[in-house]
DNA sequence: ATCAAGGTTGTAATGATTACAACTGTGCAG
DNA sequence: CTGCACAGTTGTAATCATTACAACCTTGAT
């Protein structure tokens, strides 16, 4: 599991980003919750137990992570950004009736084209959209 | 070539969408310029014809271009929203480096994943960042 | 000619994100 | 110890894309 907390610390501190309270709190969230959040999701559950935090530093502090490669932005709607703590490749499907994102395997290797040879790829990005099966059974 | 304007203004017929003047520039401008423009661009070039355009107007005619199929909605970015005439599957390549969005051909088909065995998938989108080949040459 | 429906326009409102300046805490030089 | 520098945090203001809304315009049918 990439995900422990244990390694992600150490992750940061080889990037010289130092350990801050509030910087360690947004890292657990995104831990304990893979349900790619969105800031809103977690500035207000953060803020029940840290009643000073400030929605600037859950910004601050996601734009940190993403700049050290330890999450993840989803923009698989233009209208939100949601973040994952998983950043090993894999696809997103969003339901268009409930609004779930659910994670699927998928292999990045297969994705190539012909028309990128020349492309230097840093970043692939799945999204597919449609009707989960909770939604199907109408 | 699927992008033809009879071709499509057949379609939005076949869909019960009044042709108006600014309908048909909008998608004339679509057609002409498949580097993904964004609202602005769209406005600000077709404004330099029909002086009294509204963006507002640009804005309801992509939506009712959206929801007819007829244009695809490109949100590589989280911070900005494209346009696409072209729906056929295909992947979007953004050059971090001088913003370009390139086309790629990809098959879609190999896009399968068992996890999403029971869903029904509507939309698939491919996004990929890097560095593109004029800008690697440094 | 009258009317209804749909399309367009301009402006106001919204909401997410960013900018910014003040404040806070920590570690080290003196 | 004491004060200073630096990084991180906070709250508020500003920005900017998008949406809401109401007035206006066009068109086609009665
Ligand atoms: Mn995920
Ligand atoms: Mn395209
Ligand atoms: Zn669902
Ligand atoms: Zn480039």
């Amino acid at each position: 599991m990439k995900t422990s907390l244990e390694v992600l610390k150490q992750e940061l501190l080889d990037n010289n980003i130092h350990l801050s309270h509030q910087r360690l709190k947004v890292l657990e969230y995104l831990i304990q919750n893979h349900n790619h959040p969105t800031v809103e999701q977690i500035f207000t559950d953060l803020h029940k137990d840290i009643s000073t935090l400030s929605k600037t530093t859950v910004y601050n502090t996601l734009r940190v992570l993403e700049d050290a490669g330890l999450v993840r932005v989803i923009t698989i709607e233009g209208t939100e950004t949601r973040y994952d703590i998983e950043v090993e490749n894999h696809g997103h499907f969003k339901c268009k009736s409930c609004g779930k994102i659910y994670d699927f395997e998928i292999d990045m290797n297969v994705l190539s084209s012909p028309d990128l040879e020349k492309f230097q790829i840093s970043d692939k990005d799945v999204y597919f959209k449609g009707i989960c099966p909770r939604c199907s059974q109408h």
